[in-house]
DNA sequence: CTATCTGCAAACCGTTTGCAGCGTT
DNA sequence: AACGCTGCAAACGGTTTGCAGATAG
C-alpha cells in the first residue's frame, strides 16, 4: 500500500467529482489515507489540528461525509456505540478491531454468501447487509497499558 | 416461549436483586418480555405510555439499564448507529434483524470459535467480542411498505 | 468574479444527572 | 417511617445546520 500515491488518487477523485481541493481537505485526506487505524471525528480533528491549527470540527465531519460518499473511507461501529472511519478496503472485508487504539486488521473470513442465502430462504427476509467483526486488544495495547500512538 | 411466565420470572429476579416492583417497571417488563422485536428507548416509551400515560423517558432508560444488567435483555446495534433492546437469548446467538420494524430472528450460525481462535493466533490480538449479524427486511415489511406493527 | 468552502455559533437529538415529591417495602 | 423510585428540568456529548467571510477555480 503506497500512502502518498493514495493521497494523490483521493485528491484526484475529490476534484474530478466536482469538489474543490482545499487545505483542510488535503490535511484530512492525508490523515485518513495514511492511517492503519480507524479514527473517530474528534481524533481526526485533534490530529489534523497538529499540522493545521485552524481546522474546524465541522469541516472534519463534512469532509469525512464526502470521503465516505466517494467510497474512500467506510464507517465502522464499535461495541460501545461509537463510530470510527477507516480507509475503505477492496471489496467487502471482515474486520478485527482493537477497541483501545482503533487498529484494524482484515482477516480471511469465511465466505458468508452460503449462510445469508440459506437464512434468507429459511426466513423470507431480504438480507442486504451483514457484519462479521471481531473486537479485542491488539498486541501493542496489551503490552503498554497506555494510550494509542500516532497513526 | 411463555410470555406471562417470563414476566413473572423477570419481576421475581428484579425483586430478589433488591429492586422494587413499581408500576412503570411492570409496564416495561411486560413490553420487553412480550416482544419479538428489538425496541429502542423511544419505542418503549411510546408503547409504554399507551397503557401507562405518566411514564417518563428517564424511567425507561433506567429500567432498560437494570434489565440489561440482570441479563434479561441485550443491546443490539443497527447499521444506522442506533441501538435497540431485545429479550436476551439463551447463550450467545447470532441475529437476523429487520431494519424496518426491528423484528429479530436467530439463526443457526456457524460456530465462530475456530475462526476467532485462528485469527487470534495469527494476529496476537486478544479477542473478546464478536458480531455476526444479518440485516434486512422481514417478509411483512416487504409486502406492506408501511410502518411497524405493535410488538 | 463566482460559487464553493470554512469556521464560528447555535440548534439539535439521544442520553445522563440533579432533585423534590411519591410510593413500595 | 425510610428509602428507593419517579418524572420533570436541565446538563451533556456527539452531530448537524445557518450564516458571513475567505478561497479555489
Amino acid at each position: 500500500m503506497n500512502t502518498s500515491l493514495d493521497v494523490l488518487r483521493w485528491l484526484d477523485l475529490l476534484q474530478s467529482s466536482g469538489y474543490r481541493l482545499t487545505t483542510p481537505r488535503r490535511a484530512i485526506v492525508e490523515l485518513m489515507a495514511g492511517s492503519q487505524r480507524a479514527l473517530g471525528p474528534i481524533e481526526v480533528f485533534d490530529l489534523g489540528r497538529a499540522g493545521h491549527p485552524g481546522l474546524g470540527l465541522v469541516t472534519v465531519y463534512r469532509t469525512l461525509e464526502k470521503l465516505e460518499e466517494l467510497g474512500l473511507i467506510e464507517r465502522v461501529h464499535l461495541p460501545d456505540g461509537c463510530h470510527r472511519y477507516l480507509r475503505a478496503t477492496h471489496g467487502h472485508q471482515h474486520f478485527l478491531l482493537c477497541t483501545t487504539c482503533g487498529l484494524v486488521q482484515t482477516f480471511a473470513g469465511d465466505n458468508l454468501d452460503p449462510l445469508t442465502g440459506r437464512v434468507s430462504a429459511d426466513t423470507g427476509f431480504a438480507i442486504n447487509e451483514h457484519w462479521l467483526q471481531l473486537y479485542g486488544t491488539c498486541p501493542d495495547c496489551r503490552s503498554h497499558i497506555t494510550n494509542p500512538s500516532e497513526p
